[in-house]
DNA sequence: TGTACATCAGTGAACGCGCGTTCACTGATGTAC
DNA sequence: TGTACATCAGTGAACGCGCGTTCACTGATGTAC
């Protein structure tokens, strides 16, 4: 950072960065190439040399996204355990952590309306993190009753739309507002949904 | 319908399903006045007598859905007692029904980045479409177990939580893929919770 | 029933703007000899 | 170490476009008398 000849030296990275910033302020329609490019401090014609074009950069602000996000979920778990209900909890918290640290990150990902498959790259980002939550729910299925268990991906499923459900009603400005903070309103429900599936009980 | 003069006759209206139109088809992003205007058989400008821009249809547009979105919610519930399991998966059922059937409203309600508050009315009905959720919420938590019952409020909220993650996720082409449909998924996630609740063993 | 007039919904032309994208170019870098 | 040259990252001017919004206007409607 800092020194700027002719070449920029790191020009793609600095324009999913401007891109992060923008869609964090504006919001994934404020977000303009030309604005990412100014902010990068370039001509708009020089982020072609690194993108096909607008859709593009976000799809690769999405993917940085996505991998961050798979790391963060996985060593969350792995701290939790051998406890489910720990490992999960701190998975939802990390989901949370990461909506709040990551907010241009998450709109990307998740509110841009890029499509998961719009580039290999991209598709394989969001194949990993999924892949990441359905690993942990399979670890997890032992410890449920087998006369309750469900397939482990229909409850990673779960969780994971709990958890976005909670950040995008409650954690922005959004739609419905709650007396309790998004953290306990998400720590309650994974509970009790892991008390129905008989976790907890067997668990401590 | 039909006749037209120089005075459309329910302009208002026909600018709010042109929007609504649009919006299913290209996202919210895709939306513009003009083309809204113009699907209505009506010059841009008319648009300012009926609204002070274009944020404002949009609002309008989600008004109307958080309308139809509350009746449709309180039927549903009503029509599931006194069984809350019923009860429950019934509002869960017409919520998924609700995304799909009312796509452009729901678009306009949850992913259109219009505050809640834009308008007065949009505010009011969001108001009414949260209270009757936690109305239903409240009836139910006579059934639960005084040492284990939550605030209303706040399993009203994960319920609403869990239905919207199961759309946002898993009901568009998005993000994540499941071997289970949608109403699948998040009937069991409904099933496991009431039951982590106690509500189920208490309730059949 | 007829006429004058107020009201107001919609027109159409115009605006300034910033967008995404293209193109021929030029300046900096790195490599071969 | 020096020079010639290929490579390629970024420039800057230009484009066509459609957007949201404004304005003075006009045509239709409805009401008072």
């Amino acid at each position: 950072m800092g020194k700027r000849g002719y070449h920029h030296g790191n020009l793609r990275q600095a324009l999913v960065e401007a891109a992060l910033t923008l869609i964090e302020e504006k919001g994934p329609t404020g977000f303009t190439l030309s604005e990412a490019a100014k902010l990068a401090g370039v001509t708009p014609a020089a982020v072609y040399r690194h993108f096909a074009g607008r859709e593009d950069l976000i799809a690769e602000a999405a993917r940085q996204g996505f991998e961050i996000f798979a790391d963060l979920m996985k060593y969350a778990y792995d701290s939790g355990l051998p406890s489910a209900l720990a490992a999960f909890e701190a998975t939802g918290r990390a989901y949370l952590a990461f909506a709040r640290k990551h907010p241009g990150h998450y709109i990307a990902m998740f509110e841009s309306g890029i499509a998961p498959n719009r580039t290999p790259e991209l598709a394989a980002a969001t194949t990993r993190a999924r892949s990441v939550l359905e690993q942990a729910a399979e670890t997890l299925s032992e410890h449920i009753p087998a006369d309750r268990r469900p397939p482990a991906s229909m409850f990673s499923a779960h969780i994971w739309a709990l958890s976005h459900g909670v950040v995008e009603l409650y954690a922005r400005n959004n739609i419905a507002t709650s007396p309790f903070s998004p953290e306990d309103l998400l720590e309650a429900g994974i509970g009790i949904y892991l008390r129905g599936l008989g976790l907890i009980a067997a668990d401590q």
